[in-house]
DNA sequence: AATGAATGAGGATTCATTCAT
DNA sequence: TATGAATGAATCCTCATTCAT
């Protein structure tokens, strides 16, 4: 049921209506795609489980891989973008110079894990499918590219001024980041999602270990 | 061909005689489930690329799917096991007391590192079909369990005592280490093949910053 | 085209609408798992003589062994149940004592003689298949011990008051009645088909010969 | 291990020293054809139970087939010609007149019966597999019509010159016994064969149903 | 004589996709 | 718009048979 807010959020970013057959194909098919893969997941079981007949999917989406798509590329830039754009940083820029680097990550982890939260099967069909489908990446790319990192550098420039952040080349700092806040989040919610987690703590101590890690001694 | 050390590696290991024909399908199988992930690999194309009969692959392997196990069963040994156990940690612990972490990570690092480039097909293989198949999750988590964990703890409370690692939880040392070493080889290796990497440095950044993220001010 | 007959009267038994291509399938396959056997016989032949797609088998039948139950079960009953049971011989029943027994056999033969002649496949698969498929012989149990035993057990007892059975246990008369019947029609259909038999004279004999059989001197 | 007679008988018939291994062959072949006969089953079974590696059946026989008909075709002979040939009848015949029907029907039933005793599985592949082998069905009558045909009808005609058998055609007789004693043995070894049969007493029950059926009145 | 690895044609079954209703 | 029967190519797998050893 947490997908339904992607459902919506579709809606809203394509301005397609969807049709209630075409939210229950979609919703389905996060759901077995997540499970079982894009490759090994049939349309009639798709069908099945939706509620609906197998035709229709195809009245939808021309072919089974459209329907991957029309699912994976708004989740991949619903997940990339707000890494360091959209609003939510915006308000963290706003207060014109960044002096501290613990805020920003907590706020950027913070929003990440709600929305890996809500959105678990759809991270999994990401991360297997962006694998063997060249045009997901050539998306994930353009993307990361026009809107996350120039903004990235700009606050890494800010934070260096601001002795937040040692002697490390920029494009190093992003993958130390992002690597240790994707790993967190893929470790919490894919591969260990049962182990009894302190969220709040775990969270805190990433924030100090990238602080810490940047910043040197 | 870097897998052809992998596959002599599955002959040591086993101890079965591969026919040659057997080393050919078991190449090809590693090359094409890499390309296109498992489910979307036939077993004609495996027999084709492997310049042989398909029947021959059944002669082999009951199913498909033991196909893959046999692949991915002992790439997750050779994987995981390394992390902390086996002669290559024995030679940091057999000097008493360990009172640095760097040389620690070092030489983690540079071995994981070495495995992976000699591997990265593997690594594809396991990080993908891990997902959709439960016996290969069970094994990582057995062999984890049972050879690196408790390794691992060891080496920590050592560290600790020398005052190399802050007041941190031993698992989340653990996943923020893992994650960053791992994160670093799979961008490295997996997301971005292509990127003009400086290995070294890219690897002594990462140690420094596992090193100043665990130590805390 | 005999089987026609069949397909329809399966049709009212079950209560499916046979879809044409689905009676197409059933027709063809009678004939040919008679031609050749089940286990001889490949679903592209049946949906080649069928003039239908391989898979459209597929989608009415979950696999070929479904497809023959579907045929040899509802067989099974309308071949086994008519024995001694059903309206057919109420007729003779209704006339309250019965004191001949060659109008009964008379009854008896030439009605299963009709059924035979008009479905000997159908005849043929049920003699090969229930010897490998146990669930088609449980059924052939379940309906010949509730169905046709009781009331044939009840008719004996009828005829022995009327001494026209000597002293000759129940069970055997049973099997003496029924292999000779049975072996008759056997030999008629299925073993010599094309020899000028004279059925009118045959069946009288094979009456003539279980009645002095069963009276004794 | 009733079967060995039947392999002996073979080695004398054919004058053919069979090898051990061509022993186990055979043996093993027929068991398995009989349990899921001869179309259902595959020569790497045959090769597994009978100890013996794929190869070597193909070495002693040039196809499958050809080893179904090496284990059919004495087989059919075996079976048919006693019936009313052989030293067995000769005893009989050798009285120079036979004025009684009983004791020939009781040896020859005798006969039989043991001969089927030890060896169902054979019994049961000859009643499968020629209804689908043109070639043993030829055999068969061959056999028949060579061997049995002729002393019956000398036999029928004795008796009926002796009274023991009614106004009857010569064939119909021959159908009659003939499909009664075979209906006897089919029902008690392969149809029901765990039924509490009295052998003795069902057999002579037989006997009097022939003989009186025979007869009339 | 015996082996068993190798073959490739053919087996049952699944699947994405189409189309008449 | 929605259906679901129909398709036939493709899938995994089995099998009888061959052949070098």
């Amino acid at each position: 049921m947490e997908q339904q807010n992607f459902i919506h959020e579709l809606m809203d970013a394509t301005d397609q209506k969807l049709t209630p057959k075409q939210a229950q194909i979609i919703q389905a098919a996060i759901e077995i795609f997540a499970e079982k893969g894009y490759a090994a997941t049939s349309t009639s079981e798709i069908a099945k489980r939706a509620g609906v007949a197998e035709g229709t999917i195809f009245r939808h989406y021309k072919t089974k891989k459209d329907l991957l798509i029309s699912i994976v590329s708004p989740a991949i830039t619903r997940f990339v973008v707000p890494f360091f754009a959209e609003k939510f940083v915006q308000d963290v820029f706003d207060q014109d110079e960044i002096e501290e680097i613990e805020p920003l990550l907590k706020n950027l982890i913070s929003n990440r894990y709600q929305f890996v939260k809500n959105n678990v099967p759809l991270l999994r069909i990401m991360l297997q499918e962006m694998a063997f489908h060249p045009e997901l990446q050539e998306q994930y790319k353009r993307v990361f590219v026009s809107k996350v990192l120039p903004r990235f550098k700009q606050v890494v420039d800010q934070l260096r001024g601001a002795r937040q952040i040692g002697d490390i080349p920029t494009e190093t700092v992003l993958r130390l980041t992002m690597t240790t806040i994707i790993g967190f989040l893929i470790t919490r919610f894919i591969v260990m999602p049962d182990y009894p987690w302190d969220d709040e703590t775990e969270i805190e101590y990433t924030i100090q270990f990238i602080r810490n890690g940047l910043k040197g001694i």
